[in-house]
DNA sequence: CACCCTCGATGACTTTGGTCACGTCGCGCG
DNA sequence: CGCGCGACGTGACCAAAGTCATCGAGGGTG
């Protein structure tokens, strides 16, 4: 129970709730156990209510008709996922799957939600912060989509990753993986990580990054011309 | 002072306002006319508050280093135009140019326009909706960029235009514009067009479009491979 | 009318990125 | 140990899309 609030703390658009309610919406729900591959959400179906990680990790994804994938974004701990259809009334709008074995869901049925969102207009004040910013995250993504290359992209990927790791780091996730997230194909992350190599910007030695000059990577990620 | 009040009640997040506030909103602004190329929001910089369309046209852009274009939307009268800093106190995630001559704006500033949210709940509630919508939007231009060809891209851009205006219409824009609309450049869409039309998905005479097989525009628009 | 300017079409070429096919390595397991 | 599996790397190839250069058709203006 003190996990689950500790949790609904740390979403954008509960936080602001007094104690009294956020221990309603805790006890308003269930805990559920899942497995790597679980499948939450399914895109164009109607959405499940409200859920919130509280551990493990969810992946969240669109696919074409030919199986490729894109990676929106990956949600951990204090984090909640599809929450679209909750504001809107629509479908989800993508894809989520537990990318971990032992993720631990908390989930409240819709109509509660929608309640409670009725009664605490904080709610609706901290959603519209949380929309405001997955919006601005969405015209990043879409942006480097529409006119950056795979390299930039790439780029971008590794320089936020070493933001929070700091400058060496072995790679977070399969090639495979990392190609879903820049919007490519495991080959092309391959030559790509070796052509930031020759270029100067990171040195590899196995899975292992060591990004040696971050302005070199942050140029190739901004922009894109020379070098 | 009607037209102002009339744009408002057509604003997704001002809808919802009793009159007497709405009045209040319209009493606190200035209008505003702009010629064809006039710059509302340059991308990064501080937002300049509250901007609603009376007449005319706005586009919403995001340029990369190069100078290449995305258009992310075209705003018209009863819109609402870069409101995001408004709602999380961020800079424009984009830039705005008038589209056409004698483009009719009213604005509020930043701190009015704050003060009104937090006298009606109202507001914020219509904003998640509003955000929520183009969350969609920027889900599926997402989507496209990433996983769907140019090809494919443009057949979902003229069966959009299709189902507005029916299936025979003239093209609404010059091909250098409609590149910056599915993301690729003016050449590709001239050729791209007629690639559709060999296809036999429409028929072109000049700049005038018939679609001659809507559901096979479709099958292109949203998967990509056969035909 | 002559001049410019914009826009569209188009051919030639280059670059980027996706696809296919294979070989390798590491690892868990029967 | 030997096998299979999954992940990586890589070369060869191909397709999509961007670039460059050129031409021609309006359309407005001095």
């Amino acid at each position: 129970m003190d996990r689950r609030i500790a949790a609904l703390r740390r979403v954008l658009f509960l936080k602001d709730l007094p104690d009294d309610a956020l221990r309603v919406v805790a006890a308003a729900g269930v805990e559920r156990r899942c497995e790597r591959g679980d499948i939450l959400l399914r895109e164009g179906e109607v959405g499940p209510g409200l859920l919130v990680v509280l551990a493990g990790a969810v992946k969240l994804c669109k696919w074409d008709a030919r199986g490729r994938e894109l990676i929106l974004g990956v949600e951990r701990a204090g984090a909640s996922v599809g929450e679209l259809p909750l504001f809107d009334g629509g479908n989800c709008p993508y894809s989520a799957e537990v990318a971990e074995d032992g993720t631990l869901l908390f989930s409240v049925s819709g109509e509660r939600f929608r309640a409670l969102m009725a009664a605490h207009p904080a709610i609706a004040a901290g959603a519209v912060r949380a929309l405001a910013v997955q919006n601005r995250r969405l015209l990043e993504m879409l942006k480097a989509q529409a006119l950056h290359t795979v390299r930039s992209r790439l780029a971008a990927y590794l320089l936020a990753h070493a933001r929070q790791h700091g400058n060496a780091f072995p790679l977070p996730e399969s090639n495979a993986a990392i190609g879903s997230h820049v919007g490519t194909v495991r080959e092309v992350v391959s030559r790509t990580l070796h052509a930031l190599c020759d270029a100067g910007a990171i040195r590899l030695r196995g899975r292992h990054v060591t990004v040696c000059d971050p302005a070199l990577l942050a140029r190739i990620a901004a922009r894109d011309e020379g070098a």
